[in-house]
DNA sequence: ACCATGTTAGAACGTCGTTCAATACCGCGC
DNA sequence: GCGCGGTATTGAACGACGTTCTAACATGGT
């Protein structure tokens, strides 16, 4: 195994990642090359390639290394059951849109989605790194009478704005966004005065899987 | 000027973007080559490159072209009005998503929205490319209070089903995708049975840039 | 018939991801 | 301490591709 025998590495995993993000945020993914990724960290750009396998895995990993961060936050929001659902959902949104025109995280997410029409491994892994972001919304708004609609459909909303956003659509701003996609969450998170029989908060089976 | 004496021009642009429709449909745009389609219609990959400037203006030239036949569909919708406007909208939302995983149409929006983050001219292509269907979006709803709102809500959303579909996401049917997305669309198109009062149709005055 | 202009093929070029052979480095057993 | 097996790493080679360039070719007006 290699578990004892661990390599060296002079050259941490998420020195690379880091380095990619800050390569994509300065000059565009357009611009990303392996010898100018492993110009910025000293190594070499076929050692990147030996490294993460192709230039499609070093990608996806530094997506999947991008989300690390805002799962943590977005779990801490999870965790604020004092503050009122509606602002919890604000907050959700506004962690789950892009900053601003070319923001790295996005820019990522769509180059992973054009690949996932030739790779059925990016696919796959573009449907893992979402996963989590599904289990904590489903979490947010339960007991809701269509958990699987309603994420279908806020999602596939937010996914259509964070396009906009990143590729800098003409249209609202940023902030307008996120009031009328806020405005639409909160709406159909409760809407229904019908509600639901007995249903204990919180207590919802679907754990999903949250691995890695 | 170029109008009397048009060069002979062999192969209309037409067969070019034609086969760049088919190649894309068949193999995908990660396999489409300038030299490839090239030879599917028998002439050299340079050529195609003098002709279209680049790849990249090849591309939205296809995409411009491809959207040329649903403008004609749409319109036909719009000129429907013994057609009850819920029906209307459900055939513009199955007008505008793709039919299916890989989907020539939106296999190119995808790429566009990746090249616009890149290139300027890109950008501003793909915002004129979208601008028909705003208006005549527009036109079915009219008159509504928040016409701007609507439509990019409605687009949004859209354009979060149509990623997933076309890179073959897991969750619901297309069919699933389009009640869902009609039922939204009805809902905020003129939740008020309210009818509108004295209102001429086809004279709303947002006559909307349509400008190219 | 001639010439200017646009068209076309095909080769040359530069860039990039990937692959490969060679070398440097480390941990381990002796 | 000292090779030894295996990993890490480099830098060059390679192949694919978009773009560019050159040279030939066709066409339409005069």
């Amino acid at each position: 195994m290699t578990g004892t025998r661990r390599k060296r590495l002079e050259q941490p995993r998420e020195v690379v990642l880091q380095a990619a993000m800050d390569a994509i945020a300065e000059h565009g993914l357009a611009r990303l090359t392996m010898a100018g990724l492993g110009k910025r960290i000293g190594i070499s750009g076929g050692h990147v390639a030996y490294y993460f396998g192709s230039k499609e895995q070093l990608l996806v990993e530094t997506l999947r290394w991008s989300e690390q961060g805002f799962a943590e936050r977005r779990r801490a929001l999870l965790g604020a059951t004092e503050v009122p659902r509606a602002e919890r959902l604000a907050g959700y949104i506004d962690l789950y849109l892009p900053d601003e025109r070319a923001d790295p995280r996005w820019t990522l997410w769509l180059e992973v989605w054009t690949r996932s029409l030739a790779d059925p491994d990016v696919s796959a892994a573009s449907a893992e790194i979402e996963g989590p972001w599904v289990a904590d919304l489903r979490a947010m708004i339960a007991p809701h009478p269509d958990p699987d609609g309603y994420v279908l459909r806020l999602h596939a909303l937010l996914d259509g704005l964070a396009t906009r956003i990143v590729i800098g659509a003409p249209g609202p701003s940023r902030a307008e966004m996120v009031r009328q996609a806020t405005e639409f969450a909160v709406r159909e998170a409760g809407v229904a005065p019908a509600v639901e029989p007995v249903a204990e908060p919180g207590a919802d089976p679907r754990t999903n899987h949250t691995d890695r």
